[in-house]
RNA sequence: GGAAGAGUAUCGAAGUGGUCAUAACGAGCCGCACUCGAAAUGCGGUUGUCCUCCGGGGCACGUGGGUUCGAAUCCCACCUCUUCCGCCA
């Protein structure tokens, strides 16, 4: 969520730094809706204190034994006015906190104006893609054929766009999992974190899902939850409604879980495989960071994920969004893409973003100042760290062999009981 | 799922219709005094948020409604926690 006051001093460099985006949004009509809405809450405060007053008066009045009818008529009359009032100052809040849900935030002062994904500048490229000499094979089909990925039971399970692994195959699922955490937690210093995977609607608005995305995400409408399209979510609103010291910024954590995506809009792109899933496991990092530092622990942040693909020696290159590719809460967002031989290009397989306080002001999560002893929000931070499936599907393209086996690099032989490759 | 009870500051907790919500009382924490130093003791401080013509003013006792001139207090709904029962991995 913007902050008010921060448009309506700096309405037209908000406007400006908005209309990079791809779709349009008018930061008058909520500027006019709170000056509105200031003008009648100074009204009814007026009229509160007087309330005020008439209450502390009233019963000097009984015990002096004076007649209270008078007063009492006018304090109703009153009293209704200030309902009355009440209940259209609720009804302007209302809308204006429904506008402000919907709108985005402010892309970085320095960002990349840009249309959309062809416009994202590359930042580096690590590695340098494998040459076959032999004809490579699509990851579903060299899961297949290994017997380590069966898409056609997933189907017959639940339906399109779900897969099972199977066997070595959910050994090695398991094993990355494993590896990437580890990998956070002892060198990266996060802390690790297993939430719920269903999540309630307030969360869900905190990160900014909904109400704007809400045809994306799996609802169990009887009981009002959703299911985790990220862990971003749980992780983030952990600290919903809470002030943090200090001293303890930056917070940061790390979390596997799955995560389930609709993909509405998605119809007909990355039918096979891995790529595009309604569910998938993610391992994540989280930050909860100070305002001075927070663009610092971002590129940590982005770095602790391109780790985890130059341990798996991987190549990758980091990309960083324009304004228009921008997702809706982020101020500033690297992907890292791994390159996918099967698809001849790179493929996304993280997305580093910092939210700055835009998410700390829907979850409501300050932290106080030292100096001043007053609250901040803090900026927050999440990065895939990174997209299992994918990064399962990259590991299979990339280490495979001519006769339809896949090496296990040397890092993961031991999260892989000592698995040198995987064969038929 | 059923029954009972409870949600007030950092914690424990008082307040059961008004002049007791910067919230009694106790503890913690910070500062000062006393002391060679410490303990003990004494004094002071210790919520958040919004509006502001910067003088002030409003709001918040789990959440949302209702009754009333006036609600922490009475009524209704919901949420969370505790205990017991049932069920269960």
């Amino acid at each position: 969520m913007l902050d008010i006051k921060y448009i309506r001093e700096h309405l037209e460099e908000a406007q400006q730094r908005l209309d990079t985006r791809n779709e349009e949004y008018d930061l008058k009509k909520v500027v006019d809706l709170d000056a509105q809405r200031r003008k009648m809450l100074t009204e009814t405060e007026a009229m509160k204190q007087k309330q005020n007053q008439a209450s502390k008066k009233i019963p000097q009045m009984k015990k002096a034994g004076e007649d209270c009818t008078e007063i009492f008529a006018e304090m109703k009359t009153l009293s209704d006015q200030i309902k009355e009032m009440d209940e259209a100052i609720r009804t302007v809040e209302g809308e204006i906190k429904n506008t402000l849900l919907y709108i985005p935030n402010l892309p970085h002062a320095d960002a990349v104006v840009g249309k959309d994904d062809t416009d994202n500048p590359e930042v580096r490229r690590y590695g340098e893609p494998r040459t076959f000499d032999f004809p490579v094979k699509p990851h579903w089909d060299l899961g297949t054929d290994l017997d380590i990925l069966d898409f056609e039971r997933a189907v017959k399970i639940t339906g399109a766009r779900f897969s099972m692994f199977k066997g070595m195959g959910a050994r090695l699922q398991r094993a990355l999992i494993d590896f990437m955490l580890r990998m956070h937690v002892k060198d990266h210093g996060y802390t690790e974190l297993s939430p719920p995977f269903m999540i309630n609607r307030a969360s869900m608005q905190g990160t900014g899902q909904l109400p704007k995305f809400a045809e994306d995400a799996f609802i169990m409408e009887k009981d009002d939850f959703y299911l985790a399209p990220t862990a971003e979510v749980p992780v983030t609103n952990i600290y919903r409604d809470e002030i943090l010291e200090e001293e303890s910024l930056p917070l940061c954590y790390t979390a596997y879980t799955p995560c389930f995506r609709r993909e509405a809009g998605s119809a007909g792109r990355d039918t096979r495989g891995l790529i595009r899933n309604h569910q998938f496991d993610k391992v994540e990092m989280v930050k909860f960071a100070h305002p001075d530092t927070s663009y610092d622990e971002l590129e940590s942040l982005t770095a602790n994920a391109e780790a985890i693909l130059q341990a798996l020696e991987i190549p990758y290159r980091v990309v960083e969004l324009c304004t228009g590719d921008l997702g809706f809460s982020a101020a500033k967002t690297y992907d890292i893409e791994g390159w996918m031989p099967s698809y001849d290009r790179y493929v996304e397989i993280s997305s580093c973003s910092n939210f700055e306080d835009y998410q700390a002001r829907r979850t409501n999560i300050r932290f106080r100042d030292q100096e001043t002893k007053k609250t901040r929000f803090v900026h927050t931070l999440n990065g895939s760290g990174l997209a299992v499936g994918r990064t399962f599907a990259a590991l299979l393209e990339n280490y495979q062999n001519a006769d339809g086996s896949v090496t296990i690099p040397q890092v993961l032989r031991h999260a892989m009981w000592n698995l040198e490759r995987i064969e038929k």
